[in-house]
RNA sequence: GGAGAGGUGGCCGAGCUGGCUGAAGGCGCUCGCCUGCUAAGUGAGUGUUCCGCUUAAAACGGGACCGAGGGUUCGAAUCCCUCCCUCUCCGCCA
């Protein structure tokens, strides 16, 4: 959400912030809801002052036994006109603010422009692509040798794309999200949440999963509550309807969830093995910072989601995401892509975002600032670090042997109990 | 799932036989006074948000907010309905 003043002060700021995020609204029909919502609410607001007035005269008058039936006639009056007035404002908001909802954030003008994916930039490379003198397999291929999970029987229990990890296959996703989790809490300082993994809709529009996801997620009708497709929902709602005392900023959370998504619109892609699923695992890193620091820190938060890459030894690139493919809660992403040698190509295993006070605004998360007393909005930040079906690709790709087996990486030889899955 | 109690300002807590209550009182906090220090005392202040005014801010004027939403009424923190949440008891259960 972004704040009504901009669009009266700055409309062609927000016009070609729509038109990067490639999203159409009528602007110039949000303006002029805006203006007659608030020539309505001054005239509203002067009825109500009036019906204080009398209201007040007649409690005085009923005080002391007087007659107040000429005052009470005049407001009988006054209240069914406040009430018709009242009307036509909510009318106007009816209209408005669905709008107002469907208004992507602006990118910041750091943002590389373009139109799609491809014209996103890499902003660096880690390590280099692993060179070995047979032919890298693929996962499937490997964790089928390695009985690591299995699909078929995944899929008869709740359809494709849902994973079913087995064995030794169980115990690495488990190892990784341990690993992960560890490594975010004891190297930079993360408070740990372990967060529902159901959110009410109220949730999922101040994070703006809702309206423009809406039809990407779980839905529980009887209960009205949706499945999470991320653990920034669940994580970044901690602190909504809050003022936050500015000594508690900046705030690090990072929390593992199962991740719940639909895919719709996006079958035909990318259907094999674990590049996408309906149903995964990641740990999420979600943080809640002064505005002032905001760039910095979404810095800092992509280097901390690059460490994890970094300590398995795995290669990776760094994409400032272009404004065409940017999100639309998100200022300015880095998406970070994994090298998979079996699959040949580049995989995303997270994206860092800075949403600026976009959510905060949406979720009244405030903060109160020491030097003034006055209170703003925070702005905050999510990253995942990292998600883990991606990175299991990576892992068993980059690490297999020629015999089949995998030579794990030294950080997770104590979490998995073992060097090697053979 | 059944029965009951309740949700008021940073916290505690009155009000809930409708009217002058954004809300008594206490605690906390901020600024000042007083006081060898501490403690006590004392004075003032201490919510959020929207609109208007203003070059801007402050100040000022006004509106809204007593879990959320609706209703009754000239008027609702107070009465009625729905929902959410908390607590107690019963049932069920990992």
């Amino acid at each position: 959400m972004l704040p009504i003043s901009l669009f009266r002060e700055t409309p062609e700021l927000i016009k070609n912030g729509i038109a990067a995020k490639r999203e159409n609204i009528d602007i110039d029909q949000i303006l002029k809801l805006d203006k007659e919502q608030r020539l309505i609410l001054n005239e509203l607001n002067e009825k109500r002052a009036q019906r204080n007035r009398v209201s007040e005269k007649i409690g005085k008058s009923k005080a002391q036994r007087e007659d107040a039936s000429d005052a009470i006639k005049e407001m009988q009056e006054l209240s069914n006109n406040i009430k018709k007035v009242e009307l036509n404002l909510a009318e106007i908001n009816i209209q408005l603010e669905p709008l107002l909802y469907k208004i992507p954030n602006i990118p910041h003008n750091s943002v590389p422009i373009g139109s799609n994916y491809q014209d996103n930039v890499v902003v660096r490379e880690w390590g280099k692509k692993p060179k070995s003198n047979f032919k890298y397999k693929d996962h499937l291929e490997i964790g089928e040798k390695l009985n690591l999970f299995d699909f078929k029987r995944g899929a008869a229990i709740a359809g494709s794309g849902f994973p079913l990890y087995m064995g030794q296959g169980a115990k690495l996703e488990r190892s990784l999200i341990n690993y992960m989790l560890d490594f975010h809490v004891t190297n930079y300082g993360c408070r740990e949440i372990f967060p529902p993994f159901i959110s009410r809709m109220e949730a999922m529009r101040n994070t703006a999963q809702i309206p423009k996801l809406q039809d990407d997620m779980y839905y529980i009708e009887r209960d009205d509550l949706y499945l999470i497709p991320t653990a920034e929902v669940p994580v970044t709602n901690i602190h909504q309807n809050e003022i936050i005392d500015d000594k508690e900023l900046p705030i690090n959370y990072v929390a593992y969830s199962a991740c719940f998504r639909r895919e719709a619109g996006s079958y035909g892609k990318d259907t094999r093995g674990f590049t996408r699923l309906h149903q995964f695992n990641k740990v999420e890193i979600v943080k809640f910072v002064k505005p002032e620091n905001s760039y910095d820190e979404l810095e800092a938060l992509t280097l901390q989601a690059e460490a994890i890459l970094q300590s398995l030894g795995l290669h990776y690139r760094i994409l400032s995401l272009c404004t065409g493919d940017l999100s639309f809660a998100s200022a300015k992403s880095y998406d970070i892509e994994v090298w998979a040698p079996g699959e040949e190509r580049w995989l995303e295993v997270s994206t860092c975002s800075n949403f600026e006070a976009f959510q905060a605004r949406r979720g009244k998360i405030r903060y109160r600032r020491e030097e003034d007393k006055k209170v703003d909005f925070v702005h905050t930040l999510n990253g995942s670090g990292v998600a883990t079906p991606r990175l299991f690709i990576a892992l068993l790709e980059t690490y297999q042997q020629p015999d089949g087996s995998i030579l794990l990486p030294e950080p997770l030889h104590s979490y998995f109990g073992a060097k090697e899955i053979v």
